[in-house]
DNA sequence: ATTACCTGCTCAACCGATGGAGCGTGATTG
DNA sequence: CAATCACGCTCCATCGGTTGAGCAGGTAAT
């Protein structure tokens, strides 16, 4: 460590590994970044040059780097939240993806707050992303145009957008079997046919959207009419939710729960409730969570195929189209 | 929009904005960078300046920002996983706390692999980060010395280095309590007095060994003896520990769960039991599950308190001190 | 009238990595 | 023996923003 001992304030850079080497700095970095047999360095330079790097614990300055070169591989994603199952898999697999297609991955959360995202959007810029996600955005096309203007590609994920290409699951078939499948269990366990209780979310969020879709349609093909009272949509907040099924006029049999946020609020109700009566409830939830699944009335639960998602996108960013298209991945279904 | 339509492929810079207002580049960056009036520009050349940046769309290069400065407010995290309720806290708060503190997060997700751990602190050590935080790493120690060399401070969070300041939650504490909680149950629900069993984690590792001797130390406060063999620590990994729980030569009657993770294998357990057996046990976990917190026999839950844990980290951030004291944050009991 | 000082701005060097152009040496070719 | 070429390397301008130094023009004080 004694080499190091004269660096142990300024960091080490490619003129200090030069003149340990004796050589230029022009051969240090065509060595470190593997353009060297392009420039015709030796071995035997080659060599020098990684052993003293090795030493000094170089690393390079990216800042440097990508400031020179027109492309800096820097990828972006803003995402509204990583405390859920969900967008914490979305987080960490991208970047997973992304490091192994060289690419360094920078992540911001902007929870759900559509300021808070076009700031953070234009911190990422800085960094001179080549490419940015938006996932889950409030408002994907703001961020298309503010990426546009300064001539950054932008790919939607989970949410759609119309400025740009967007990689989203199949809601409507999800929420579709979700809702056949809590159909068929109140019908062959409690031997109910009355239209299931839709709970959670915003109608203006176009995943809800396509969820009430499925949900309506899925009754309309056994000939069941929906009522609007059986959709409630007061956002994602657990105690909202709860309240809004207490006081329902009516006693419902299958929850179609939009989401485990909520969820959360509907297990509480359901213990609140005597055993008799709680037994007599069915539940389903689109998203998944391990334990959410462990619970008892859990009938199914729809779990959105991240891996598959992610590779999607990656390899819409290889693409590097910018025409807006939606390409749809199915759902997983987790049966009891 | 159509100012914007020439750079249309190229990002604005400061040059542009200077030959659009007619002045000089550093008029122009002392305005957007809030130096002016240090540096006595007008009012009005400020507002001309700022009003071009705006209608260009204008975004700084960090990269160059970076180069030239000896500061770079970026601050660097590196934690093993997102898709985990803990670790997702801990990477939203941090990365909101940063943000308040002016200060620009880099989050990197190592997926607990000591080599990936390494390379993804070289990685932030390229991005100029002015400090480095360790999270939950398997080896902060290699960290803080890869730091040391080029000048980095480091700071531990969650798990204690050697090398750095560590800020942790206080796991023998929180264990001790849990035990209790577990105990007293077992004792006025089920007139049992048996040792409880403690399942999960490893004991190579700081936060398992410290919540073994809570356990350890609650049962001998109350008399207990606890023999080794009612100590199981295979790993976090559920099937694990389900397997291990299964062919215990005895019957527990009380499970001290080391993690959410084990959790799901001790619930898949219970699952699989008869009614009546599965009446005769409670157990209680250490880490917080909303949902985890809501199965029938879960007796307590222990949260680790995010909140205080950034706060403390921040402070240590802002202090800058690096002396390798060891800060313990008290753990949140979740009683049933 | 000279000096001092303030205001409002510009100049130019610099941060570290990169890559096109170019240079000296020795071997090969016509 | 001159011309050509491959080899192994170095020089230098460049990316965009920052900052110490400095300059022109005006006012106030001595």
């Amino acid at each position: 460590m004694t080499a190091s001992d004269g660096n142990s304030s300024k960091r080490t850079t490619i003129y200090d590994i030069a003149e340990i080497v004796g050589t230029s700095p022009t051969a240090v970095t065509s060595v470190l970044n593997g353009s060297w047999k392009k420039r015709r360095i030796s071995q035997k330079l080659a060599d020098r040059v990684l052993k003293a790097a090795e030493e000094q614990g170089y690393a390079v300055n990216i800042q440097a780097s990508v400031l020179r070169k027109d492309k800096s591989n820097i990828v972006g994603m803003v995402i509204p939240k990583y405390d859920n199952r969900f967008f914490g898999a979305i987080a960490e697999q991208f970047e997973e993806a992304a490091r192994a297609a060289g690419l360094f991955p920078v992540i911001t959360c902007t929870q759900r707050d559509p300021d808070l995202e076009v700031a953070a959007v234009r911190g990422l810029l800085s960094y001179q992303v080549d490419c940015l996600v938006a996932c889950g955005a409030t408002n994907p096309d703001r961020i298309a145009e503010v990426c546009a203007a300064n001539g950054v590609p932008t790919i939607n994920l989970d949410l759609p957008g119309s400025r740009a290409p967007s990689i989203i699951s199949d809601s409507l078939m999800g929420a579709f079997n979700l809702t056949n499948v809590l159909l068929d269990a109140c019908a062959q366990e409690l031997g109910q046919a009355e239209p299931l209780v839709f709970i959670g979310g915003r109608l203006d969020d176009h995943n809800t959207q396509e969820r009430r879709r499925g949900f309506v349609e899925a009754h309309s093909a056994r000939g069941i009419d929906v009522p609007p009272e059986y959709i409630l949509t007061p956002g994602y907040a657990p105690d909202k939710a709860r309240h809004l099924l207490e006081n329902l006029p009516f006693t419902p049999h299958g929850i179609f729960v939009n989401s485990t946020i909520t969820l959360e609020g509907v297990v509480r109700l359901m213990q609140s409730l005597p055993d008799a009566e709680a037994a007599s409830i069915r539940y389903g939830s689109f998203d998944y969570d391990p334990f959410g699944a462990l619970l008892p009335q859990t009938v199914a639960m729809v779990e959105q195929d991240v891996p598959s998602l992610i590779a999607k996108l990656m390899a819409q960013m290889r693409d590097g189209a910018q025409t807006p298209q939606v390409t749809k991945v199915p759902c997983i279904l987790h049966p009891r």
